[in-house]
RNA sequence: GGGGAUGUAGCUCAGCUAGGCAGAGCGCCUGGCUCAUAACCAGGUGGUCGUCGGUUCAAACCCGGCCAUCCCCA
């Protein structure tokens, strides 16, 4: 197999409130699982995300609470790293925004696209509040929708009927920190022009038919209806200071200088193992591939103006592949811990262990469309696919094994119709992986499963064990190489519950190495532990869910 | 208002790229088995493929309208 440099880059989640399972489902967790089988197979994997911290709704929330925009990204950045470390997300790097390294990069890639052209100056036309004296930021604005007529509406957006607006289109609009009338007047500020790139995007985009309909329909219609030039300015005073002398009182704006996170996070990791141009290798080599695991509504940021911002400066690859993700809902509706609506992930994991968690999230992943979670769902797939399918086959053949205190002996299988439809399962398994098909992956994993309880119950061990040792131990060591199989095909689905069963399966090499060496015939130094996995009782998840 | 999706068995979802006898797991029913966590195995039950129309010898799949839900609109 020919190894190849991998990078995963996966969505900075915006540091201004809790994850939920949604945001997991959405980008994590099929970045994880992809990341951990890329490393299986041997290529070599570079796995960044990181803290999104600049912008308005963090100001915000910031002035609610009474703090500062730098308290409230501190606590959601601690937060966030425990809830991946929890869950056994384990990137190379979680950068943050605030970074001094990432002003850097970020003006750096300012100054080089305007130096190209592809960033210029210009006007528009924004809310000032003669009161506190500047610019407002559109969120900051609240009036009547004209729309829908609702009272409340902010700047940006109308809450009550979704649409989108200009704080302009409002009726009566006022600022919301002194409840002044605003003026609009013309400010400066730099645009980036997507329209000079137009033409390259339409053709790159030709060349990407092998991403997910949704995503190449989305983004083809989006560039056709003709791209203009985007403002990447604020009139704020939280964000990226822009490397120009004059323009002291804006920032550069948040969705122009996140998207660069990735670059920060690439070189930072590269700086701290002490191998400062490794980042280069996934960005320039151009047989490295570049994944963005993203949820549905980032998909214009990814492909269009991030592959934008990269054509502009020149030299980087583009984004290989953008396997979006629909939404993960709770009974029909979008996680939304200000709404009430599901459970944070941190409620969860008091309530179920982490692998439980992955499994069942795995197993509904919202790869094609969206798919609903719920608490009963979840009890009823971990108790009945992976307890008593999986298991309960590593229980029922390690039990055997104790209770006949049998030792079984190596014996070449390899011509075994059983051993050899397990080989295909397996190589059906990396095909999908390495298509990013995680949920089906899971799938054929279960058939393989049911497939090995059904050979062992053909094999009928318990008779043979009283008429024929020879046939007994082949048949054993046969149901004990599947089972290190499937123990290694689910790693990068619950790996620290794999790694107990392949201690329990007592086999001679660590399972980062499983992938090479499941043909070889070694011994199993089985040994019996406690039942491998409770099951899920949804009575007490409930009560802990609740408490 | 514009755009991207979704709607298939009681439940959760595949199948649609390339039209050809409606699928899986769970649930439920029947049988088998005893190594195992009421487990496992075999067989069965179960669907007007959201809806109305069109194209076709043939439509879950292609085309159009409508309804419901999710997302995006810088």
């Amino acid at each position: 197999m020919v190894h190849i440099k991998v990078l995963i880059n996966c969505a900075l989640p915006y540091a201004n409130g809790p994850l939920h399972i949604g945001h997991i489902a959405g980008a994590y967790l099929g970045a994880d699982v992809f990341a951990r089988y890329n490393r299986l197979i041997g290529n070599q994997v570079l796995y960044v995300s990181g803290s999104d911290e600049y912008g308005t709704p963090i100001t915000v929330r910031a002035e609610k609470e009474g703090k500062t925009p730098r308290e409230i990204a501190d606590r959601y950045y601690e937060e966030h790293l425990e809830t991946f470390r929890n869950l056994n997300i384990n990137f190379d790097i979680f950068m943050r925004t605030t970074w001094p390294e990432h002003s850097d990069n970020a003006q750096d890639f300012f100054l080089k696209l305007l130096n190209a052209g592809y960033i210029e100056k210009g006007t528009m036309i924004a809310p000032y509040c003669r009161k506190i004296g500047r610019f407002m930021p559109d969120r900051y604005i609240e009036g009547t929708c004209p729309y829908c007529h609702y009272p409340k509406a902010r700047g940006d957006q109308c809450d009550n009927c979704g649409r989108t607006l200009d704080p302009q289109d409002l009726i009566d609009p006022k600022c919301i920190l002194s409840g002044e009338t605003p003026e609009f007047r013309e400010t400066d500020h730099f645009f980036l022009r997507l329209d000079l790139l137009e033409d390259r995007l339409k053709e790159w985009i030709s060349t990407r038919s092998f991403w997910k309909p949704n995503v190449v329909a989305y983004t083809q219609n989006f560039i056709s209806g003709g791209l203009k030039r985007r403002p990447i300015t604020r009139d704020i005073d939280w964000g990226v200071r822009i490397p120009l002398q004059g323009y002291e009182t804006k920032r550069i704006y948040v969705w122009f200088e996140a998207l660069i996170g990735y670059i920060t996070g690439a070189k930072e990791y590269s700086k701290r193992i002490g191998n400062p141009d490794l980042w280069k290798e996934f960005y320039f080599d151009p047989e490295a591939r570049n994944y963005y695991f993203i949820g549905k509504d980032n998909i214009p940021f990814h492909a269009i103006i991030w592959p934008a911002m990269l054509m502009g400066y020149g030299g980087f690859n583009l984004p290989y592949d953008i396997p979006a993700n629909e939404y993960l809902t709770f009974k029909g509706q979008q996680f939304s811990k200000s709404r009430g609506i599901g459970y944070s992930v941190d409620d969860l994991l008091k309530a179920v262990p982490v692998d439980y968690l992955r499994y069942y999230v795995a197993s509904i992943l919202p790869e094609t469309g969206d798919s609903d979670f719920s608490i009963e769902e979840l009890v009823n797939t971990v108790n009945s696919d992976l307890i008593d399918k999986y298991g309960n086959l590593v229980y029922r053949v390690v039990s055997f094994i104790d209770k006949y205190d049998l030792k079984v002996e190596p014996v070449d299988v390899t011509r075994d119709e059983e051993f050899l439809y397990a080989i295909h399962s397996f190589q059906a398994f990396l095909d999908e992986l390495s298509s990013v098909h995680i949920k089906k992956g899971l799938s054929i994993w279960l058939d393989l499963a049911i497939y090995a309880n059904g050979f062992f119950n053909r094999s009928e061990p318990w008779k043979t064990v009283k008429i024929d040792r020879n046939r007994l131990n082949h048949d054993l060591y046969l149901s004990l190489k599947i089972i290190e199989i499937l123990t290694a095909m689910a790693y990068p689905y619950i790996p620290a519950s794999s790694e107990r069963m392949w201690d329990l399966l007592g086999i001679p090499f660590r399972i980062d190495d499983s992938y090479n060496r499941l043909n070889e015939m070694h011994t199993f130094d089985v040994r019996r532990g406690s039942i491998p996995f409770v099951k899920l009782d949804l009575e007490s998840v409930k009560t802990k869910l609740n408490n």
